[in-house]
DNA sequence: TCCTTCATGTAACCGGTTACATGATTGT
DNA sequence: ACAATCATGTAACCGGTTACATGAAGGA
């Protein structure tokens, strides 16, 4: 139920209507949570009804502006202070990965490449995105600033696992797919067998 | 609708019944994928339906042993080779880092700080896992231990971006010029602000 | 005998997606 | 006049979660 609290801390941070909200996630919260005008809208009035926030404002072609009561401030706080959120972390890549052992080695290797080259050009993606905005405005972009800063080394960390990944399954056994396992030949070849602990 | 082919990716490998699979779900695949019994079941039921799989033998307790038919197979490898998993990628520590505005910067930083502390736990928990299982048993297994390093990488990834975005809000705004918060800090090694490109 | 594990199924619910539908306002 | 944008709403569907329900087989 994770719509509805994004919904309370943008309308924290400032008043809107839910095509403005609409155009926040279409652009900056997409990255981290997507939604779609029919969500948003209905989130919105279900919100409204629970007295979490309320129209302060009527504009033009039917337009509310939603803010926030006391309540829906309260909640947007205890959200933060005291949410745990773990990882359901449904990763449809590192699904794939797992069965890439259907695959011929020479296929698997590709599609590890290929990954490697998407989030390259990811990467690329949110490095003009970041060069573009200004980051100083508020609190709100200031910590649109770390996120972004999260999806750029996310990105590092998935070209060099890609690589590393492709090295591993070259380096791997000599067996064909949905063969026996072949002869094991010692591996950890290179430095990045082990991911460094930052602990 | 991925459930479906990481069920075709499991039996592919080796026939099962859903019991079973439920079991791989429980442990290994599920820090990819999670599934529930009743999903698992009503999926396979689909499955048989559509032909992808079939019953191939039958046990004590009405246990139902499936295995992949040729156009299940078809279907699996086709799923690795064609489809371009791309992120949704809803992440609720996210989502909630963008609105950490909203808090006290103290507050803030700790619940940073508290993400960190999480990650390495999970981190230490993952390395324990590595050391126990053997993975060079199969090549499913052998995939199992890249996917496993990902999430190594991702914890270190976690742990460091964590303490930066803890630095980058002490250092921060002015809004409360109460005093230097510590002016001169050495950063530790990697965090520049600016993730490395392995491109 | 009794408990645990094995084994399957189904129904209600919820969040999110797709698609359809409507109409007012503004700018060219 | 016309197109683009602003602005809201709703209904069908789908994947996933929770919870309930049943019973056979094996081991103590």
């Amino acid at each position: 139920m994770s719509l509805r609290h994004a919904l309370l801390g943008l309308l924290d941070f400032r008043p809107g209507s839910g095509y403005d909200l609409l155009k926040i996630f279409n652009t900056s919260l997409g990255y981290v949570w997507p939604a779609k005008q029919s969500q948003i809208y209905g989130e919105l009035t279900k919100l409204d009804a629970t007295g979490l926030i309320k129209v302060t404002e009527e504009g033009p072609r039917g337009r509310k502006q939603y803010s926030l009561t006391p309540e829906g401030h309260a909640e947007a706080v205890r959200w933060l202070v005291e949410t745990q959120e773990s990882r359901p972390q449904r990763n449809p890549m590192l699904l794939q990965t797992f069965f890439l052992g259907l695959l011929p080695r020479e296929e698997a290797v590709k599609r590890l490449l290929q990954h490697a080259d998407t989030s390259a050009k990811e990467y690329d993606a949110l490095l003009a995105l970041r060069d573009t905005e200004d980051w100083d405005r508020d609190m709100l972009s200031a910590c649109g600033r770390l996120v972004l800063e999260h999806g750029l080394r996310q990105r590092v960390l998935e070209q060099e696992w890609a690589r590393w990944a492709a090295d591993q399954l070259l380096a791997g056994p000599a067996t064909e797919p949905a063969g026996e396992a072949g002869a094991a030949d010692a591996h950890e070849s290179s430095t990045t067998g082990e991911a460094r602990t930052g602990k």
